[in-house]
DNA sequence: TTCCATTTTATTGAAAACAATATTGCGAAC
DNA sequence: GTTCGCAATATTGTTTTCAATAAAATGGAA
């Protein structure tokens, strides 16, 4: 917030996205206006309008005469939005390898080293939003407005699938995934990015509870008591 | 408007998304709050909130303080919109051939007969808004909820570049393409689906001025007046 | 004590009044 | 006659106020 601490309403609604990607704001979370109004310093106008953007966005609920909430995602529209990222994403990694420029990969390379810095500095939160924003950045030069706006609502949403189905000790994400990425795609090796994109998203998905045993919803009183 | 003339938010804006299916609301078009209010019968603040809305959906262009204008898909976008549809409709098609059950079938046949019935009578607009809603009523049928609300935004700005940037004397869209591709899915023929699918969004495409030589936003003055 | 009804409180929803901005029309000066 | 500047008008943007709804608290009766 480097304005005089009046964020307009698309800042706003990308301060909320943020807080999600970065796991601070939980599934489920109820948005107040009021509350919101004060912690940004504007009126409850702007919250509603950024309320009413990130609803469009799928990112947040809203109940009629009960208000806002972060969506939680069910294991149906989990397994959706896999399904979504493994159609956009090689698309995505195709459009890069033929539109990228050097800049592109300039700022590839830079984000590789941040993500490599947040895990030298375990710097967790800075790893999950990362993790997030490399898709996104990939998806900011695919040459395709519209794949990179899906893309920019699956992200987030694939946040807080992982918040609410990570298993606590799966394996870390691989180091390298994104950076052998950017390799095969620089390389211009198709259907090797391709590979590797659908099998990195294949491992993310893999690290979740997404059986259906259990939608993460409902609280499990059988597992919890017995 | 089945109720006392008293649309909510969502009826706002479906009603205006319908009245560009049926090029009624021209690209370009200002969509001014006050007159919209009279005409809707509710205040300016639901009318706003519409406009949100479909400025989110891409379908309306919001300027600070000048008002809001009916997208003018440009070539570029226009092309990234055929893109982004050859990717996602034969997804589509699979997921209607995996998912679909025997009402979506006679779901989809009432449709057929209700485009065909158009054509008959010579319905343009009829014709044309049909021609919109079958893709979405497929997309509807996919089992995958985020590719669905990306078609049902894709289709209408698809309706927006046809009106800007169609051939007048283009043949018509060949009669019985969406009743052979209904036919193939039916048939479980998946391969011949998603071919005739691509088939028929080249022809469209094909009908259409975006060579580039003119941008149909921009006014060619040369030629009408020379 | 427990359950239900009622009142109170807090929160969201809608509208109206006000402020700010852009566009248009008019007139004066060159 | 044309152009520039100013004023008038219309439209959008914001805030404030009021109304409606739901959640919470209170109190009474079984």
């Amino acid at each position: 917030m480097s304005e005089v601490d009046k964020p307009d309403v698309d800042k706003i609604a990308e301060l909320i996205t943020n807080a999600v990607m970065e796991h601070r704001l939980a599934p489920g979370s109820k948005l107040s206006e009021s509350r919101m109004a004060d912690a940004f310093k504007v009126s409850r106008t702007k919250i509603r309008q950024a309320l009413m953007v990130l609803a469009e966005n799928g990112l947040v609920q809203l109940f009629p005469n009960r208000g806002a909430f972060i969506t939680s995602p069910t294991v149906p529209e989990a397994l959706e939005v896999f399904s979504a990222r493994r159609l956009l994403e090689p698309e995505v990694v195709r459009g890069v390898i033929v539109h990228a420029k050097k800049a592109d990969f300039k700022l590839l390379h830079k984000h590789l080293e941040q993500e490599s810095e947040a895990r030298k500095s375990n710097n967790r939160r800075a790893i999950i939003r990362l993790s997030g924003d490399f898709h996104l950045l990939l998806a900011s030069m695919c040459g395709n407005r519209y794949i990179e706006k899906m893309m920019s609502e699956l992200c987030p949403l694939t946040c807080l699938i992982i918040a609410l189905y990570d298993i606590p000790q799966a394996p870390a994400c691989p180091e390298n995934d994104h950076a052998n990425i950017v390799r095969a795609i620089e390389q211009g090796e198709e259907s090797l990015a391709v590979e590797l994109m659908l099998h990195h998203l294949a491992h993310i998905e893999s690290a979740l509870h997404l059986d259906g045993a259990n939608d993460a919803n409902e609280v499990d009183w059988e597992k919890i008591l017995g």
